[in-house]
RNA sequence: GGCGCUAUCGUCUAGGGGUUAGGACGGAUGGUUCUCAGCCAUCAAACCAGGGUUCGAUUCCCUGUAGCGCUACCA
């Protein structure tokens, strides 16, 4: 969601003023990157509505346009800091640098790096880099006086530079690290205006510093207020359903999302809360910008999605039913699960109802029959919710056979037969003691929705009283 | 802890030195109606606090408070 909050501002500048709108992706972290991730974002920013000029699909004049693909331009980059002394080289291992903040905790200093590796003498390090020594490359940060950053919305902002920590930009793996691989392609890809989200406000003093270091003129910086929980925390999937997937899925439609998004920040002159993506690429001014951070209220786009939806005609809304909730390929993915189940057509609507419900209830029936015997409601809560938080949220492979691993393997641990984990899940996620074999089920439910109804279910037990 | 950003109804927001501070979601009430939904109408609901500046501040400035973010060889 945040993605696509970003790139939906994005795009409208560019459309607006006849510009490009680049898609790269940014995969310098090997751990979290995938081709399944890019593959999402391809899929999300597609079904919205947003095409991009140049990106990897679609190839472009700064090609390639992932980062795991431009080692050696970013490598090249850090050597060129290095021999200029805007970046060193630094042989601190982990461990040190470990102990450095725990020292630096326990005496309530600053946190930082304490520049050990920046007194090294250009030529030992070079040396010892030759050698074959481990290392990364640093960002020279001046120790003394501010920077005076420029943000398009908030003007000036001043940090003290004795505040800015000496950044790893290339990290010993060669990679490089967001704040080098970012301005060096902003700069080779012609990169006019990094609108980005508010996060990255703090880091603006170092890439600008990396700016000055390669003697480039920087863009135009533009940091959007970020997303928030119902709590006022930055949105995340603990606390609200973020992936695109799952909006897509539950029935929401592309243009009420895109819609809903451009008024979190903004408003339309007139105050109009309808529009269309071309519309708002119209009206559409970076100044307009608020800088609260709107909360995501899932009611309210409701709401607009009702909006649209009703004024579709039958024939249109059919169709868009056939694309999503009634696709030949989910319906062929529950059908399999239930034939054996039902005896004439009309069962299927009855018996298959939980495939295509969204929350469901648990009323005091529903919670009894997730208790096993002998235990009690609040150890149910308590395993279901670690089920959700920590098993399956690590769950990235979300299949039938890794389902039934994972889920097993999380009843043994927890000391839980087998069958009582199971039925508990089975009606948490069914809201029925009888349904087709477990783990399929839950494959073809998919991971959003199991996870917003363990979720549910688990509240459910905790307060006693029926969700609804 | 340090640094930075932000602050208008519960939520999204408009506005801006003089306004009955406007709209939308949600809520309440009523109308339409066989029911529900929808639609329509009405109501309740806000300028974080304290100091300045000013004839006058919700608006400008300062301080405080609160929220958020950053403080990784994650982005």
């Amino acid at each position: 969601m945040g993605t696509a909050y970003v790139a939906l501002f994005n795009y409208a500048l560019a459309r607006k003023h006849g510009g490009r709108f680049v898609l790269r992706i940014e995969d310098t972290d090997r751990e979290r990157s995938s081709a399944a991730s890019e593959a999402m974002i391809f899929e999300a920013l597609r079904w919205l509505g947003l095409a991009w000029d140049e990106g990897p699909d679609i190839g472009g004049p700064h090609a390639p346009y992932r980062q795991s693909e431009r080692s050696a331009i970013y490598r090249e980059h850090a050597a060129q800091l290095v021999s200029r002394e805007a970046a060193y080289l630094c042989f601190c291992t982990r461990e040190r640098l470990e102990a450095l903040r725990e020292q630096q905790k326990a005496a309530k200093q600053n946190f930082g790096y304490d520049g050990l590796c920046r007194a090294l003498a250009p030529a030992e390090a070079a040396r010892r880099a030759a050698a074959g020594e481990a290392h990364v490359v640093r960002l020279a940060m001046p120790r003394s006086g501010q920077s005076v950053v420029r943000d398009l919305l908030r003007g000036d902002v001043a940090f003290d530079n004795a505040q800015v920590d000496d950044q790893v930009l290339l990290k010993s793996d060669g990679f490089p690290t967001y704040h080098l691989a970012n301005v060096v392609d902003d700069h080779l890809m012609e990169i006019s205006h990094v609108i980005r989200a508010e996060e990255w406000l703090s880091s603006l003093p170092k890439h600008v510093r990396l700016y000055e270091g390669f003697g480039w003129q920087p863009p135009v910086f533009c940091h959007l207020p970020l997303l928030r929980n119902a709590d006022r925390s930055k949105i995340s999937k603990r606390k609200n359903p973020v992936s695109l997937n799952f909006y897509r899925r539950a029935g929401y439609f592309p243009e009420a999302l895109v819609n809903y998004l451009a008024l979190m920040g903004w408003a339309m002159p007139d105050e109009r809360e309808e529009f269309t993506l071309e519309e708002f690429i119209q009206t559409f001014t970076l100044e307009r910008i608020s800088l609260g951070g709107p909360v995501f209220d899932v009611s309210k786009l409701g709401w607009l999605n009702g909006k649209y939806l009703r004024r579709l005609t039958p024939q249109e809304l059919l169709a868009r039913l056939r694309a999503e909730s009634f696709s030949d390929e989910r319906l062929l993915a529950v059908l399999p699960l239930v034939q054996e189940r039902i005896d004439t057509l009309e069962a299927f609507f009855d018996y298959a109802s939980f495939f295509f419900a969204g929350e469901l209830g648990y009323d005091a029936q529903a919670q009894k029959e997730m208790v096993p015997k002998g235990r009690t409601p609040g150890e149910t809560h308590k395993l279901l919710r670690v089920l959700v938080e920590e098993e399956l949220d690590a769950l990235v492979d979300w299949r039938k056979e890794t389902l039934e691993a994972s889920v097993r393997g999380f009843a043994d641990k927890a000391g839980w037969p087998h069958a009582e984990l199971f039925m508990a899940v089975r009606v948490a996620a069914t809201g029925r003691t009888a349904s087709p074999p477990l783990f399929e089920t839950l494959a073809v439910l998919g991971k959003e929705t199991v996870r917003r109804r363990l979720r549910r279910a688990a509240e459910a037990l905790k307060s006693g009283a029926p969700a609804k």
